[in-house]
DNA sequence: TGTAACATGCAAAACGTTTTGGAGGAGGAG
DNA sequence: CTCCTCCTCCAAAACGTTTTGCATGTTACA
């Protein structure tokens, strides 16, 4: 069961260990004569010889390794993140060391140098909400993109959702439906996600030409009881909003609840939009929930490519770059006309 | 900033590339003298040396590197199994190769022979749901251990969730509050689970005294529209049970749906418990959901520790085993005791 | 026929470690 | 004083590739 090695098919071609090298090689193959090289592939085949990556990653100093070094644990987009950048590398023929930090910064660095020592190629730093960082120290030197998460020194490529545009997109599905009168339940955290998104907001509601009311907007909790708050909150108003819209899909969940705790429903009296696209959160609701996607595989792909690029040909892409990625509305059950509008 | 090697360290120490190597090994520090060593030691920190794995790997047929191939994309759990996988690797001074099938198996063979190529010094194979595999050819050879998946042919190790056990504590919980009729929503799905925790269910009933009324268990798809249905059939018998079981979290929300929709309420009315403790449902829910624990970071944690003394030691580890890890019970506000047993 | 150009192959060095087998010197026993 | 042992260190080989430079043989052309 020994492993079979380059000597090997040298020995079982009858040609030496150069030759079947430059013969397996793309950019050698001219060195060898077509016959030689033909035979000589058979026999690896037949072998089943596949080179011995850690060796060539010596020799060549590059090991086709990607470290992706995130903070998010269990977060449940990670699983989008990573198989996107997954996808990526593979394809490019390299592969991902996993680790993740939790946020701890000192074990972050551990890590960090333990990719070194792996010679990873290339880093993805990647956050589990949309983010600015200081890049640690330690990535320096390292070919580095940021997988939802802004470099606050621009050395860094970095890719996050837009988060402005998501809630434009989620403003209009309502006013679209002809509401003139939303709720927004924003996230009492002070992350960039809730300044771009109310922002978002506004923008939204300007397109629609409705004048913006601070009353409408509060801010939770992002779990399901602060949507049942929020929700509370609004409703209460004497003006009441007839749809609401949700920093995130948990909220919208709790919202549901204080919607039908008032004995109304979602969404004959009022419409729902939030964001995230949970899909167990948005299908398992009653009516399904209608919500803007976070397109985390394409943004781990992206990231991973973007990588690759500034790995394999660093002259030619260019200053880092930071993205922001497009963000889709899936339309299913929560969103309807407003009462008023169909007595119309 | 070209990477500090061991001879960087000589030539700064003034010794032999060989007395450093003994200098930092643990087992060949007796060969060098105890001053030189702290000398040594000194200027490698102060240099920041860290050893090329590459290149140890290279020469000591160790990479520590260990393959993850999975078939779950980006389910739900498996965040948890990775991140206790990763953990108990990097503890350990080993790091995850993250490599993901989406269940394709020409995919797969691919993936484990790139794996191959890394010299990874053994394989984690994980399933998104506890399921009986032919583990793939190709594998063989290399240490494998199987994660929430059982080799049909018993050559590796595997970890599951005791099935049985989960539905055991499930039912209990619900007796020890009083209830004696019970409805099962079951899986459709003919997978291990379904069976065993069908026998779990059970085993419960008899421990409790109870009978078992097959009437009582319906098969239902294992989505929140599968729960919906089970729940209004179940609830539509003319003995009505006042607890429902649930094969998993996402029935349970569909199930509360129901519940609620017959103008009845949880607990008060009807009692829920379930298996799968998936956050964002159980603590979404209002009142939030009773669920039984599935055990992934353990088990994710367990598989890499076996399959590292497998690697590291494999005279001493005996044969295979199969484990089924427990699973406990996470309590929070869907049971309650059955109205009758209120009144007595 | 002599020579240049090309085609085809190989030997050897290098990547950065770890480990084996000494070498040289100091100290102790006889 | 001699011999042995132990202590400390080092040179060299090996892990499995890739690539450079060279050697040989062949063809083409003058």
């Amino acid at each position: 069961m020994a492993r079979v090695g380059i000597r090997d098919v040298a020995k079982a071609a009858d040609v030496s260990v150069t030759t079947v090298s430059h013969a397996l090689s793309e950019t050698h193959q001219s060195r060898v004569n077509p016959e030689t090289r033909r035979h000589i592939r058979e026999v690896a085949a037949r072998l089943g010889y596949a080179p011995n990556r850690l060796a060539s990653g010596l020799r060549n100093q590059r090991s086709h390794l990607l470290g992706l070094i995130s903070d998010f644990a269990t977060s449940p987009f990670a699983g989008e993140m990573i198989l996107g950048a997954q996808d990526a590398a593979f394809e490019r023929g390299w592969v991902l060391m996993l680790l993740d930090s939790g946020g701890n910064p000192a074990l972050e660095e551990r890590q960090v140098s333990t990719l070194r020592q792996h010679q990873v190629d290339g880093i993805i730093y990647a956050k589990m909400y949309h983010q600015y960082v200081q890049v640690a120290d330690k990535i320096r030197g390292l070919p580095a993109v940021l997988l939802d998460a802004v470099d606050a020194m621009g050395t860094f490529s970095s890719v996050v959702p837009d988060e402005a545009g998501a809630a434009r997109v989620a403003v209009k599905e309502l006013t679209d439906a002809g509401h003139r009168r939303i709720g927004f339940i924003n996230n009492a955290h002070d992350i960039p996600a809730t300044a771009a998104r109310l922002q978002g907001f506004r923008e939204g509601l300007e397109a629609a030409g409705i004048e913006f009311d601070a009353g409408l907007v509060t801010y939770e909790d992002p779990a399901p009881d602060g949507g049942r708050n929020g929700a509370q909150r609004l409703l209460a108003r004497t003006e009441r909003p007839t749809a609401l819209f949700c920093f995130r899909d948990p909220q919208a969940f709790g919202a549901y609840e204080a919607v039908r705790a008032l004995g109304l429903s979602v969404p004959e009296d009022i419409s729902i939009v939030s964001i995230d696209n949970f899909e167990i959160i948005a299908e398992g609701l009653w009516p399904k929930l209608t919500s803007v996607a976070l397109p985390h595989y394409d943004m781990g792909r992206w990231a991973v490519t973007r990588l690759l690029d500034e790995i394999e040909d660093p002259e030619r892409v260019g200053p880092p770059v930071q993205i922001r990625y497009e963000c889709p509305i899936i339309r299913r059950g929560s969103v309807a006309p407003p009462r008023h509008t169909r007595l119309n």
